[in-house]
DNA sequence: GGTTACAGGGGTTACGGT
């Protein structure tokens, strides 16, 4: 016995609410009062249908779209992507009441519908054949896909469903099936915005370059795949005043800042309802945005190509995606664009340094400062030297002589044959040579003068022994950043012109995931005992690159991972010895002290107690520590280079790196390796010189 | 009643505005 009799129209009303019990009305599902990833079953009237396509998995996919009474008057409804074998899917027709059981909610492409996979089950009740209530719906039914089985209720609310809903956005047969047949044909209309033309209509992926502008009924935005068309409107800049976040005023844009690309790169889209609120609320500047099926037209002036996204007829769906930068499954066409976009922003910084250049040497009288950028040219051609001197064969002989005798001195120091440098056959220089200032003779107005450059670029091989490090704790050698646009294309190198300013706003900005990277520094001592006393150690940093390359492993969360943070402390252990037992116990004895004095007590009977963060430094208890403990470590050879860094300068007269910066000379360590083994060795090539 | 993740398109296309 069916526990209401719906006879009409009013007496369906008041029954809707009531859905057989286990079902969902579809207002609640995409209200998302339904949670996203729960199981439910729903009824509803077809009213579109794509045809089966076959997957990159083992499945086929089907689309059904349906609504039923909750939204017969929006205009919405809800999709159901049906992934199974091909046989199994469910054909519909139009106006088809289809009552599917166990399928899953989902948001894809930040909409909500429904995932039905294999089990799910799926009931078609045939439209023409669904007789009025209160007669049930039983006979009508077409086809079962699945194991549930269907009851009463089901078949008596089908009848209420499909005579008391309207219907008005059911296309006739002949529309349905056009559609139905069209959903078969698939061609990629992708297009990079070089190739676009008038007239057609295409799927880009495009960078949004500015802001979305709300125009009450549209949405206008602009947007750039870094790529060139003539039929764009040219954006040039004039004058190089960069605010604080690296954009460029242009002179002939004034109301508005132009902050996008330059040159014939952009384009801008018009975006009418329903899309102009989407975009309005969910795209903003600076993201990746696919956009589907936008007409591409000349605009009022018939001059510049622009984009209009229109509402469809008969089609209902999203055409503007937010695009997410995750490494895996990144669209490569994405990944080239990106790619176009960080060699636009290379291109810009270099003709932005270039034009300053000039516009500097045009104000002082081309009077030079040190560190300025000539003066760095000048220096890199004096470190070419040595590759010319190799073609002298005078110096060549000379050079190998030194190798000979850098090897027998090697010889003596008994190196670590666990640490493999790429250069071994270079000459070695000593720590005091690498650490000296650098100074530079030169001539300014006729008068030789000698300047102490803030540091050259340059490259060595040294013989060391690690004395500290720094961070403390080894858990700390690993840290985090945001991920950003460049890190998408894993074999993308930076700019290393441009130096570590990183003033490039769209390089720093986040796409939202943690990258770990490698960040310590080692405090190196020249492992020629015979220079102790003399200026014979440094600090070098160790970045992520070379500390991949050291320790052979990947950063990672090491406080999360002890596992990780074990084979770190093993590896470093043949590089630094008991180094770290060292600093261990040193840094107990300061807590112990602390304690001591805090608690009034006298001190033990050792001898006075120098505060020192770090080891002993007096000459007879260098490398040792309060406990008598001897640092324990063999030298090693390893890759030093010189380099420079900006650094904040408040201070105009120390400002020799441009406005508000200085330069620091910085020392990095490179090509070196821990090896698991003492044989191992680098490949014969050098990287120096 | 149940837990596994995965897969993912259409247009004889269109209007609208600075």
């Amino acid at each position: 016995m069916a526990p209401y009799q719906p006879s009409g129209s009013s007496k369906f009303t008041s029954t809707a609410k009531e859905l057989p019990f286990g079902y969902t009305s579809i207002d609640n599902i995409l209200a998302e009062i339904v949670p996203v990833g729960r199981s439910v079953s729903v009824m509803g009237l077809v009213k579109d249908y794509q045809v089966p396509i076959p997957t990159n998995g083992s499945h086929h996919k089907c689309t059904i779209t349906i609504y039923d009474k909750s939204i017969e008057y929006e205009q919405v409804d809800l999709a159901i992507s049906v992934f199974r074998q091909l046989d199994d899917m469910p054909r519909p027709m139009a106006g088809d009441v289809l009552v599917i059981t166990s399928a899953k909610v989902q948001s894809y492409r930040e909409n909500i519908s429904l995932i039905a996979n294999k089990s799910a089950s799926f009931h078609i009740y045939s439209a023409s054949d669904i007789p009025r209530p209160p007669h049930s719906a039983k006979d009508a039914l077409r086809s079962s896909h699945g194991t549930r089985q269907l009851g009463e209720k089901e078949h008596e609310y089908v009848s209420c469903l499909y005579h008391f809903i309207n219907k008005e956005s059911i296309p006739d047969v002949a529309t349905f099936q056009k559609k139905v047949d069209q959903s078969g044909h698939r061609k990629d209309k992708f297009c990079k915005l070089d190739n676009i033309v008038d007239g057609n209509y295409y799927d880009v992926i495009v960078n949004v370059v500015k802001a979305p502008f709300d125009e009450m009924d549209k949405t206008t935005l602009w947007v750039s795949d870094y790529t060139e068309n003539d039929s764009f409107h040219k954006f040039s800049w004039d004058g190089v005043k960069q605010d604080s976040h690296g954009s460029l005023d242009t002179g002939i844009h004034t109301t508005t800042k132009w902050t996008g690309p330059f040159g014939k790169r952009s384009m801008q889209v018009t975006c009418f309802e329903p899309h102009a609120s989407h975009v309005k609320s969910e795209v903003q500047l600076d993201q990746w945005i696919r956009i589907r099926n936008i007409k591409i037209k000349f605009g009022k002036n018939a001059l510049n190509l622009e984009g209009a996204l229109h509402e469809t007829r008969g089609f209902s769906r999203q055409q503007v995606d937010v695009l997410k930068l995750d490494g895996k499954d990144c669209d490569p066409r994405l990944k080239e664009a990106v790619r176009r976009k960080l060699e636009y922003e290379k291109l810009k910084r270099k003709q932005l340094k270039s034009f300053a250049e000039n516009e500097s040497e045009k104000d002082t009288g081309a009077k030079r400062k040190a560190g300025d950028s000539e003066e760095l040219k000048m220096n890199s051609k004096k470190r070419q030297g040595p590759s010319k001197m190799r073609r002298n064969q005078t110096r060549e002989a000379a050079r190998m002589k030194v190798e000979e005798q850098d090897k027998h001195a090697e010889e003596r120091l008994g190196l670590n044959e666990f640490i493999k440098c790429e250069s071994e056959g270079q000459p070695v220089t000593p720590v005091p040579s690498i650490a000296e200032p650098v100074l530079y003779k030169t001539t300014v107005e006729g008068e030789e003068v000698t300047l102490t450059l803030p540091f050259v670029c340059a490259k060595y091989r040294t013989n060391v022994r690690v004395v500290d490090f720094h961070p403390r704790e080894l858990e700390s050698f690993a840290t985090w950043r945001k991920s950003t646009e460049s890190d998408v294309l894993s074999d993308y190198s930076s700019d290393s012109d441009s130096g570590s300013d990183g003033d490039d706003s769209s390089l720093v900005r986040s796409s939202g995931n943690k990258i770990w990277e490698w960040r310590f520094t080692l405090q190196l001592e020249d492992a020629d005992p015979n220079l102790k006393g003399e200026k014979d150690r440094f600090w070098v940093v160790v970045d992520n690159i070379e500390a991949q390359q050291l320790t052979g492993l990947d950063a990672s969360d090491l406080r999360g991972d002890p596992d990780a943070l074990h084979v770190l402390r093993e590896q470093l252990f043949k590089l630094w010895g008991n180094l770290e037992e060292m600093k261990l116990q040193e840094q107990q004895r300061h807590i112990a002290n602390r304690r001591r004095v805090a608690a009034k007590q006298p001190p033990p009977s050792s001898p006075a107690n120098v505060d020192n963060e770090h080891l002993q430094e007096t000459s007879g208890k260098r490398n040792k520590n309060q406990n008598g403990l001897k640092l324990s470590n063999k030298p090693f050879s390893c890759c030093i280079r010189q380099y420079g860094v900006k650094l904040r300068e408040p201070d105009p007269h120390k400002a020799n790196a441009g406005e508000g910066r200085r330069w620091v000379r910085v020392f990095g360590l490179f090509g070196t390796r821990i090896c698991n083994e003492r044989s191992h060795s680098f490949p014969p090539e050098s990287v120096l010189g």
